[in-house]
DNA sequence: GATGAATGAGGATTCATTCAT
DNA sequence: GATGAATGAATCCTCATTCAT
């Protein structure tokens, strides 16, 4: 046997589950994976205590994932492609509103996910992943900059910044929303934030244009 | 040298080394902490290792740390204050240029600590540690913050952003160059981010302004 | 069987053995804990031989106990109330032979236990648990000053003497039995012994008439 | 070089001292083994402890001793036999007073040495060491007979009792009474203590004239 | 399928002893 | 002689993984 014989993203499952007891056991395996992860750290995670968590046994845990890094695997790709952010149209929109709505729920389900703070530590130990995890991000940047491309056509953002690194920073300061949050403290930043934002993509004649037109 | 001049964040020390053959080793062994740590993850790491990439045993390792933790804070301390950026004075300096040489020089610094590839996993399991590691971003954030009001005094930045978050956004974006420069590729994008970072502070009159004052 | 019978004086075991096999194993390591403990004393000792010689893995030695001093506390709790002498009817035995008789069951019973080699070495290293040695010691103390001091009413025993240190002196002489035959040779001392002690607690001329009534 | 080299009591000193400093230097490391030993416990105790306690280096204690045994093996030597008792004149002395000051003396030479709390320990780890302190309690044991034969030749003592037990019981007795004292907590317990060691030697009517005797 | 006891390699740490200064 | 830093074998304990029930 090949000792790649696994990298498909997430590898063969020791038994593909298809009844429902199953599925519910793999499921609540996810889930104590998901809060243990957020709450105590990947590393400071064993499988023993996700599975007592899921309420089932220790070999169970190994009945539905090889390990506990196939299970961060398959939480990843359940849930990456849900931060994609919708695809807007800047003639409808009051821009603030939107980028605030947009970080605001972003930064939700951030939250949800939690893993953003353990990704860090693992992008380092497991290369797999984080191509994985690159990967996702790649499209997360790519869905923003069609987005600006498009409006510079409409000529409606600067025109002398580089879009890419304008939605690289979009994405960035998206993506610590929750730390900030946590050093500021202030729960109403996301239109703070959004004005930022607004100001990297639209001048202000602009802006005030789009504005109006919302109303 | 007094008995007491590290004994601060850090502890004591399980020996203060007063010899220069010690302190050479205590050296090596930070070195090598910092190589490994950067190069297979803080966890993926232990004492032997690190000892033995230093060139000692490992009990010698225990003779100048506590543990590699004892050791993360070492380093965290002896280069955390490093990052602090310089107070610049706006009418003297092209603020592009300025930005794009502060970043390759922040870039630069990173890269030599290396250690944030290491801290966000550190954060989330040693909450002393993240205690000393928001410090010294708030430090970092204040300094920016005192540069843009002292900017805004002079009637040269926006009027209508919040300083806070502006500057929050500077440092956000600092700090992730290593991870735009890999995601992206090109190291010769700080003019590109340092444009970007200049269309949050300055109007863009105001910043033709600066130019040709510099000039 | 209650979860809760055996959480007394020990705390709580890192399982509660709840398995027939399980139980097994623990007492294999409790009897293999003993036998090492006596064979090369406590410190001497270490878990993984423990296991070893219980047929199990290091591991499976802490499933069932945190240390080897849990291990430790558990004999004693089990044997430690053996030793408690039994309550005499003076009027019914021949003090002589009744003494001689429970020397050799207490020596017996000490070797079996063995542990009386090891413990002067964890007393001093274990106040917790020199407590409850001490607290054995003082009930068998008491158990045999009761005795006695029920003979002294029958104006049975010598008048002039301190009841409790005619007692204290018996639990010593007899503590100290497997050290006399170690030191002396002799396997049939016991009878001395008595006849030592006998003459501690009955005047001549009321144990010769103890005799007589036995017969 | 032979394994068995050090067979003799304590083996060859590194170098015998042979002036003022070097003694010096060995008494502190003794005293401070003895201290340590006994707050401690032998096994708790290591040379660099000793060391820096005697206020030397460790190195030197290796200098003085092969190790901490032979430290303790030096301990015992100078010291056991100081516990000899004296040789008594029955006809000259009131045996109870007699044998309650030899008791406090005994007591207070035990505490002195504070070795009977760490011996337990070292016998069953050290067959050689265990040999010395056998060998030093036959001559306490041994003295202790002599008088007593003495005393019977003299008629003074019971006919019926078996001397040698009767002398090995006086001895435990005796080295119990830092035992009994804790347990006990009574300061003032060696005259009652006498009197039943007393009783063990000498008939009632023969002890009542050798008191007489004394005044 | 499910269980959870058992495994044992591996990491963290200590300390008796040596040896360069 | 004295020093104390350095050594590394040995210990304690954990946990990912297996497997008999």
């Amino acid at each position: 046997m090949s000792e790649h014989e696994d990298e498909q993203l997430v590898g063969e499952y020791p038994s593909l589950p298809k009844q429902k007891r199953s599925q519910q056991k793999r499921d609540a395996l996810l889930e104590s994976g998901r809060a243990l992860f957020i709450e105590k750290g990947y590393e400071q995670t064993n499988a023993k205590e996700i599975a007592s968590h899921a309420g089932v046994a220790t070999g169970t845990f190994y009945r539905y994932f090889t390990d506990k890094r196939q299970l961060m695997m398959s939480l990843l790709e359940d849930q990456l492609e849900k931060l994609l952010p919708p695809e807007p149209n800047w003639t409808n929109v009051d821009p603030e509103s939107f980028f605030a709505t947009l970080l605001e729920q972003h930064y939700k389900r951030l939250n949800r996910l939690g893993l953003h703070r353990v990704l860090p530590e693992l992008l380092l130990k497991d290369p797999q992943l984080a191509e994985v995890v690159a990967e996702a991000r790649k499209k997360i940047h790519a869905r923003i900059l069609v987005s600006l491309k498009n409006a510079r056509e409409q000529g409606i953002v600067w025109a002398d910044l580089d879009l890419d690194t304008v939605s690289w920073s979009i994405m960035v300061l998206s993506d610590k929303i929750p730390e900030k949050l946590t050093e500021c403290g202030n729960q109403a930043d996301y239109s703070k934030l959004a004005k930022v934002i607004c100001r990297l993509v639209f001048p202000p004649d602009v802006l005030k244009q789009l504005k109006l037109n919302k109303k």
